[in-house]
Parts: structure tokens; C-alpha cells; sequence
RNA sequence: GGUCCGGUAGCUCAGCUGGAUAGAGCAACAGCCUUCUAAGCUGUGGGUCUCGGGUUCGAAUCCCGACCGGAUCACCA
């Protein structure tokens, strides 16, 4: 039992026994006291206030005095109508011999609140969530938009696995499409026969500079044209450039073999470069869905709701989805030559996802601006007749925005993730270079390999830490933090334990001997013991909290409060060389704990931690 | 124009299911390493929580209305 629970049931009997009245969850009302009062959770008894028909402070006097009867509550004082409660040491000492023994602290067995019904004959097991993130195009490299999804999407499904989820995280890639046969055709025309062998450039980069290429030359032809009279539209529609895009996009529908032949060795580039890109992020994919693989199924998906009457054709062909008794607009589903757009796509995708895998619950992890595409796409699923239409979710998060405002491909005002992450590592391995101290006697490949982990830490911490439905800000002239409320900082507080740690004369001798013989609060804990038990016994619910609301901030937040406390503790009592051996036993058993849940919760933001830094 | 999201310190962000004097970090300034890692700790300055109403014991938080910013409403993805 929480100590929520245990002060919420005291207060009620007590609140009974004085007034006679049942309260209710909703009147007790528990919050940690603030610092500048003494006691760790406070009651607030304004709910009490009216039926005692006595002043605030009085009340809470009285529930106060009660409440004394138990041997929880060791003091207490009231403030107007707040009661500081203090909880007895032998409380938090047993609270943290419980979260020692627990290996598991922070997950959770069963699902959430929010988890839908197993499914039938199923028998027992958690519920399937599955994770849709990342879904590139094909046609450039990452940017730091498709890091901050990357990141999101990755902890996102570690945190739902932690409250009880079987997770499956997934990929659809966009590997058709017109914006590969525009970088196919700059290829083509310009490349002369570049291969990421031949340059040296990572197949991802080197198709996205043929992407930026085509736009080049498709602009100046637009100019041309308009240079010669011919108005803007026009000419953006006639452009030959445009034309020849258009009739490679048909061929490699009609299966031409040579379009199909280029655009599978394309892609292969891609992909190498990717998976690069994604390793190094430290992102990964149980089952990967191209989009080349399920276009069609959508597309006899769509033709089965023409069919039954849930779309109608226009005279030129195309196919139409009239949503307006939704409140919404008419939407296209097939273009008049009968060629697809990304919501055929996507239906035909959620329908192959839904034969592959028993599916609970799926969420989409795709940015804001495309809030209205999915909900179109829930209802058009549920009209398809899919009983899984209304309860998908769309993880809609924030835009990464530059000083000046979108980043945007074409234009070349994109900050690239792998050249980001250069950036971050190199940055981190300059830093460690002031830290002989406490670095040196390892090796130059080790000095790399904590560089890496501080490096990307620092700028997942950076990324995670922003409420993800939130635009977020990212100034490439400043770098980012190493000090204060980063990464870097909670990376460093964890490599401080390990080291004191590893200095204990013989730390699992030590530890184990707490356990068996019974760590007592004999002689009183320290206010800092206290806060930093009181903080350890808080990461379940940030867990919780995080997932229900899918937010990787909330662990953020939550490993920043844990490491401030912990530096606080560490600054003022001294752990190994603290004579009294209980005391220092129970620190040790402390320290060594605050590290585990360190550990933990970075590992739910996919934050590695280095053992010294 | 319709819909949705946001506006908190110079900057980047917490806090938002109503609770005590609104918090961090960065930047600025002043201290703390013969003591377990100074990527740390302590302190100072910095606020009309965009504005105006309302709800109540109590509003940054909830409601209404303005203003400002962003997204979206494609035979783009």
C-alpha cells in the first residue's frame, strides 16, 4: 500500500469519528508538503471545513490529533487549512527496504485503466499495443522532425511495456511514391552513375541530394517557362521535369521492369543508410511494413467500399469519400488515373496490421500537422466496417521548429540527424578532455564509447523533456546543454554512485547484510535520507502517469527531482566515510537504489548510462 | 473563414484533474574542491502567469470573450 493509501484511510476513519460523515476520494486531498514546512505529505481539510463549522486551522488541529493515533503519523502541524503530517522513519526505512528487494520496481503487471479487454480465448498475458514511429519517405535522410518521432516513439512503447503492455513496435515506410521518382529521375539524369560506393556518401544523403537536385531543376524550368509567358500553375503542372516524374510514378505502378529495377536499388541505398541512422539513435522495429506492399490492399479495400456504397466515383474517375455528415469535408481516396494517395495506403496497411497481430490497442506516433489525416482515417476505417476504426490513436506530437521557423526539406533548412549526432558525441568527448581526474587511466576507445553515450543522451534528455504535444524550439547556433537540467547531468549523478559504489569495501557484503539483519531508523533519519526515500517511493507513479498520458517528459521530470535530491544528499552527509555503521549501510543501500531507478527510468527514454563519466 | 493547439523570468521549459509566498535550467553576478567524481553544491538579481470578465473559502490551473502565434481544411505526404 502506498502512503496515499495508508494517510487516505486513516483520514476518513478519523473525519468519521469527529464529524460523522463519509468523506469521499475526491475530499481527500493529499499533496506533498512544500519544503518551507515541516512534514512530507500534507492534508488539505478546506472539504471538511464547512460540515466541522469550526476555522480551518482548528479542523485540521483535530484531524490532526487523531490521526496521531497511528503509529505512521509521528508529528504534525497545522497551517491554516493545511496539515503537515510527518511520517515515522521506520516508515521510509521499510519503504525502501521494499524497493530494494523489488528487481521489477516501476513496472507493472496489468495493464492500465485504459487497456481494452483481452481477447477471447487469449487466456492470460498483457494486452497488444502496437507502435506505429519513424515512417520515413524514402527519397532523404533523417532530420531532427524524424528524431524527436524517433525518440518519442521508441520510449513510448518501452513505457507502455513497463505498465503492462506486450508492445510491437512498427515501420511503415513510404518507399512509393512521386518523391522517390523525383529523386530516381534527377539520378537518372544528373548522377552519372554515382553510387554510395563511388562517393563515399551514405546512400540516404545521396538520394536526398538528388531530391534537392530535381527541385533545382525543376524550378529553373518553371522560370523558364513563366519567363516565356506561361502562367505559374501552368507551368508548374507542364514543366517537363514534372511530366517525366509523373509518367516514371505510372510505369512503376504498371510494373516496368527498369523504373522497378532502379527504384529497388535505390532504396537499398536508402535503407543501409537508415539502418545506420537508427542503430546509433537506438531505435529498433519488431515487424517493418513498406508501403509498396500494401498500397494495393487498400486500394481493393477502397473498391470494396465503392461497392457497398460507402464511396462514390465521380465522372472523372476519381473516388470519394463525402464526410460531411461528419462535420468534415469530402475526401479523395483514388486519384482519377486510379493511382492511390496515403490514406489508400494506410487503410490497406491498418488492415494487414490487424490480420498480422491480435491488436488492442494501436497507436499512431506522427506529428500534429497531420491531426486531421487520422481523423478521417478512423472514420473511414469504421465505415470499411473495421471494429478497430474508432479506437486507434493518434500520438500527435509537436514540431521541431528552427529560429526562423519550419524546417523544410527542398529549401535545405533542415538540421540532419546524423550530422546532429556527430555533433553531440564530439562535443561530449571535447568536454571529458577536462576531466583527467576522473577519466584517466581508460582507454581512448572508452573515452569514445562514454562520449557516446553523453553525447546522445544530451540531446535525447533535450528532446524528451518538452511536453511532446508541444512545439518545441531548437536553436542550431546555440549548443546544447551538458550542465544543469540535462542529460549529461542526471548521466553524471549515476556515474557518481557507481563510483562510490565501487569504493564501498565490499558493497554486496554490506548490502546484504542490511536486508538479513534489518536496517533500523534507530538514531533517526536524516531530512535528505528521508526526501530521497520519499522520492524513490514516487517513480511508480511517474511511471503510471507517463504512460497514461504519453509522455516521456513525466520521466524526465522525474529523473531530474531524483538526481537534484540525490547531489543535495550527496553534498551534505558523507557516505563512506560515515563511522556509524548503520547509518552507513542504510546510505549505501540508498545510493545504490537512486541509481537503480536512474537506470531504470533512462531506460524507459532509451538514455544510456555510462558506469563513469 | 471553420476546426485544433499554444501564449508562464532576457532565452528554453516545468507547473494546468483548482490549494500555502508561481518553479527549474541557461545567461549575469557572488561564494564552495588537502574530504566519497566541481558535468556538482550554495546564494543574489530577474514575473501584470497575454488582456478582460465570470465561477468560489481559494484561479497560472476551470468557464466565457478578446488579442497574438502556429497547424490544418490538396487528385502532397
Amino acid at each position: 500500500m502506498t502512503l496515499e493509501q495508508h494517510i487516505s484511510s486513516l483520514a476518513k476513519s478519523a473525519v468519521k469519528d469527529l464529524y460523522d460523515v463519509e468523506a469521499t476520494d475526491a475530499q481527500i486531498q493529499l499533496q506533498k508538503t512544500r519544503p518551507e514546512f515541516e512534514g512530507n505529505i500534507t492534508l488539505v481539510v478546506f472539504p471538511f471545513v464547512k460540515l466541522a463549522r469550526k476555522a480551518p486551522a482548528q479542523v485540521a488541529a483535530e484531524i490532526g490529533e487523531e490521526l496521531m493515533k497511528s503509529e505512521l503519523v509521528a508529528k504534525y502541524n497545522a497551517v491554516q487549512g493545511f496539515l503537515n503530517l510527518s511520517i515515522s522513519d521506520a516508515f521510509w526505512v521499510e519503504q525502501l527496504r521494499a524497493i530494494d528487494a523489488d528487481e521489477h520496481y516501476g513496472r507493472f503487471e496489468r495493464p492500465s485503466e485504459k487497456a481494452l479487454p483481452f481477447k477471447e480465448g487469449e487466456g492470460v498475458g498483457s494486452p497488444l499495443m502496437m507502435v506505429e514511429y519513424s515512417s520515413p519517405n524514402t527519397n532523404k535522410p533523417l532530420h531532427l522532425g524524424h528524431v524527436r518521432n524517433n525518440l518519442l516513439g521508441y520510449s513510448i512503447a518501452k513505457i507502455q511495456e513497463a505498465n503492462g503492455w506486450k508492445v510491437v513496435k512498427t515501420n511503415i515506410v513510404n518507399d512509393r511514391g512521386i518523391h522517390i521518382c523525383k529523386s530516381m529521375l534527377a539520378w537518372l539524369k544528373f548522377g552519372n552513375g554515382e553510387t554510395p560506393e563511388s562517393s563515399g556518401k551514405k546512400g540516404d544523403h545521396l538520394i536526398g541530394d538528388y531530391y534537392v537536385r530535381f527541385d533545382k531543376e525543376y524550378k529553373a524550368q518553371i522560370a523558364e517557362l513563366t519567363a516565356k509567358g506561361m502562367d505559374e500553375e501552368t507551368a508548374k503542372r507542364e514543366a517537363p521535369l514534372m511530366l517525366e516524374a509523373q509518367e516514371m510514378l505510372r510505369k512503376w505502378e504498371a510494373n516496368d521492369p527498369e523504373v522497378r529495377a532502379l527504384w529497388a536499388k535505390m532504396n537499398e541505398w536508402v535503407y543501409a543508410g537508415f539502418d545506420e541512422t537508427y542503430k546509433r539513435m537506438g531505435v529498433s522495429f519488431d515487424k517493418i511494413y513498406y508501403e509498396s506492399n500494401t498500397y494495393l490492399e487498400g486500394k481493393s479495400e477502397v473498391e470494396k467500399g465503392l461497392a457497398s456504397g460507402a464511396f462514390y466515383r465521380r465522372e472523372d474517375g476519381s473516388v470519394w469519400a463525402d464526410l460531411t455528415k461528419d462535420g468534415l469535408d469530402e475526401k479523395l481516396l483514388l486519384r482519377s488515373d486510379g493511382t492511390s494517395v496515403y490514406m489508400t495506403q494506410d487503410i490497406g496497411t491498418a488492415k494487414l496490421r490487424f490480420q498480422d497481430y491480435p491488436i488492442d490497442k494501436m497507436v499512431y506516433v506522427v506529428g500534429n500537422e497531420q491531426e486531421y489525416h487520422f481523423k478521417v482515417l478512423s472514420i473511414l476505417l469504421d465505415r470499411l466496417g473495421f471494429p478497430f476504426g474508432k479506437e486507434l490513436v493518434h500520438f500527435s506530437y509537436g514540431m521541431v521548429e528552427l529560429p526562423n521557423g519550419k524546417m523544410k526539406s527542398r529549401e535545405g533548412t533542415v538540421v540532419d540527424a546524423d550530422d546532429l549526432m556527430d555533433k553531440m558525441v564530439s562535443d561530449a568527448r571535447e568536454i571529458s578532455k577536462d576531466k583527467v581526474n576522473t577519466l584517466q587511466g581508460i582507454t581512448e576507445a572508452e573515452a569514445d564509447e562514454i562520449a557516446r553515450k553523453v553525447g546522445l543522451g544530451a540531446l535525447k534528455y533535450f528532446i524528451l523533456k518538452v511536453d511532446p504535444r508541444k512545439n518545441m524550439l531548437f536553436n542550431p547556433a546555440e549548443s546544447i546543454d551538458f550542465n544543469g537540467n540535462t542529460g549529461p547531468f542526471i548521466q553524471y549523478t549515476y556515474a557518481r554512485i557507481q563510483s562510490v559504489l565501487r569504493k564501498s569495501v565490499s558493497p554486496k557484503d554490506g548490502l546484504s547484510s542490511v536486508s538479513d539483519s534489518g536496517l533500523s531508523a534507530e538514531g533517526g533519519l536524516d531530512a535528505k535520507e528521508l526526501a530521497l526515500i520519499q522520492r524513490l517511493c514516487e517513480y511508480p507513479a511517474a511511471v503510471r502517469t507517463a504512460g497514461d498520458e504519453f509522455s516521456p517528459a513525466v520521466l524526465c521530470n522525474y529523473a531530474y527531482a531524483l538526481a537534484c535530491d540525490f547531489n543535495s544528499f550527496y553534498h551534505d552527509l558523507s557516505i563512506l566515510n560515515e563511522p556509524d555503521e548503520q547509518k552507513k549501510t542504510l546510505r549505501l543501500l540508498l545510493s545504490a537504489n537512486v541509481a537503480k531507478i536512474l537506470k531504470s527510468a533512462f531506460g524507459l527514454l532509451g538514455i544510456e548510462m555510462p558506469e563513469r563519466m
